[in-house]
DNA sequence: TTGTATGCGTTATCAG
DNA sequence: CTGATAACGCATACAA
């Protein structure tokens, strides 16, 4: 035995095997070997204990078997994204290296950069960083940001989410509406989920109010506490129907006016926007227009990794659907 | 200008700048270099856009600066995990490879032998599977699981924290308890949670009683569905509080009590374990004994970054505290 | 079909 | 303090 400290390599292996080291790559990566020999090897292999290294492989043919994904944070969207994403490329084969900005753009160049060095053979990159500059000679896909032609961006279909949820807010009874809308000064797919609730409340008839809040950091929860506070007068809320522009936005919103003694449907009915579960699986926390996470992100796998990387629609818009999560009416 | 395609290596760094090859690579990793040629080392690099190559490294040196994190799903502690590991590792600069074994040992088994494959730095895991083989010549950490003296394990004060929880139902008037407890066949550091509800009912001499669910599955969402209603008479439930083994076994008892009419927290008081928020980071879902997840992940991190690996305390117990998720009547 | 030899990009040793 | 050179583990073109 030699030394048990030092990991064994394919040389290892062929020696004692007694057959040559390019045989033992044949046989490592299932090409065709003459039956007497792959025995041979894959003995020696065992008794050896013999280890695969990543890192030569890689080296010598420029490709690691491993794609990075940013995300900005570990909100349970994102959660979601990175375990779909995870099980696509775990199907291929495939090794995730992740990377959590945290909302830091300086951060989020810096796994980018990252990413490269660590010879990932593409990134899924999902960043409102408005500066952001992509790696040249790195295939890069994108989800809710649509950067060029050449780089495909993934996303749900935001402006008929928004059409949904306004036309089911109608259904149900509501005759008033406000948008509770709040995003990065950026414009990305996520923009036109405003875009979907103006064109469906003209189309509808209704009147509505838009209330925009530029914020670099989405996800603060109180964000809207005083718009809604400013429009409830004598116990009632202005609107009849809420629709957010996500389910947390949603969810304090309803806390909001639970507070305020405001009853949620009965007196006012709420819909957010990616479909966020209890503990990832359970009950929607609101009533919700779902993302299609698993779709969205076997997409971008397949995208990823597909061989001709030119020849690929630059925009994907993957279709949404309306979940009661308790915050609307039930349907007579 | 070279070759597009073809990405420049140090030694093109070398040639434009005019230096060697070693210069170059003593300037890339701060080491002592006359200054001019760092200069001119520098100038190269940016002009022919230079990125380092990771790959070269790891091969040369055994060293990938990654750490692999495995868990079994994304459940949103395990995504708080993954949130703070990643934080940590990222201030280390270092690079996390995740794997997500599903729940299902054969993956888990693959997970492990992937990580060793790409040469990462150590592992962190957290696994239920029974019959769980560590790589040798790795340095790993796990979570929540006790394997042997030379494996750090990491985990909350699990048997204390369930203490704190009667304590605490005590302290609010509750006079007969359940624990509501699902696992794997495995004694892990979560079975103390058992131990310490048994220890401290008998501490404070009350009656309680125990049912308890070996499950594969631990997340399954019903599991206590039948009990609770087996134990509901005339509307009343045999226990005035419940401690359960986690936020989500707490969340959809108290889901199904109330939908039995029983009321939360005025006839019964409710108890989880992990401190789980809306969104990760609002409300706690349900009272509960939040584990201090942030220093989990430093600690794992820290343990598997250390030089002495072998000098280290093999179990380490972590504190928690209770937290208030409206499940509970609040303090006088 | 199997064996030999070379190089991928980097670090580290050693000589200048 | 800098420069030339030899590995690291693997894949592959080419020779046998």
């Amino acid at each position: 035995m030699a030394e048990p400290n030092n990991k064994p390599t394919m040389e290892d292996v062929a020696r004692e095997a007694g057959v040559a080291l390019s045989t033992v790559s044949k046989v490592v990566n299932n090409q065709r070997v003459g039956e007497g020999y792959r025995l041979k090897v894959n003995k020696a292999i065992e008794s050896l204990g013999y280890r695969y290294n990543n890192s030569g492989r890689a080296l010598r043919t420029s490709k690691s078997s491993t794609i990075a994904l940013i995300v900005p944070s570990m909100h349970p969207f994102f959660a979601k994204l990175v375990y779909h994403v995870n099980a696509a490329l775990s199907r291929r084969n495939y090794t995730m290296m992740l990377f959590i900005s945290q909302d830091d753009y300086a951060r989020e160049k810096e796994c980018m950069q990252l990413a490269v060095e660590n010879q990932v053979d593409g990134i899924i990159a999902l960043t409102y960083n408005p500066s952001l500059e992509i790696p040249k000679n790195t295939s890069i896909v994108t989800i809710d940001r649509f950067f060029s032609q050449e780089i495909p961006c993934v996303t749900s279909d935001n402006f008929e989410g928004s059409r949904i949820a306004v036309h089911k807010l109608y259904e149900l009874g509501c005759r008033k509406l406000a948008l509770l809308y709040s995003c990065s000064q950026l414009r990305t797919e996520v923009s036109k989920r405003k875009d979907g609730f103006i064109s469906a409340c003209h189309e509808l008839g209704i009147p509505f109010e838009t209330k925009e809040i530029v914020e670099a950091r989405a996800r603060r929860i109180d964000l809207f506490d005083d718009f809604l506070a400013a429009h409830v007068h004598d116990g009632r809320l202005d609107y009849d129907g809420l629709f957010c522009c996500s389910d947390l936005a949603a969810w304090y919103a309803c806390n909001k006016l639970r507070e305020m003694g405001i009853r949620i449907p009965e007196d006012v009915q709420v819909i957010g926007y990616d479909g966020i579960r209890a503990f990832g699986e359970g009950d929607y926390l609101v009533s919700t227009i779902v993302q299609p996470v698993q779709e969205i992100a076997e997409t971008c796998v397949s995208t990823i990794l597909s061989e001709d990387f030119s020849s690929r629609p630059s925009l994907i818009c993957l279709p949404v659907e309306f979940a009661d999560g308790g915050t609307t009416k039930k349907m007579p």
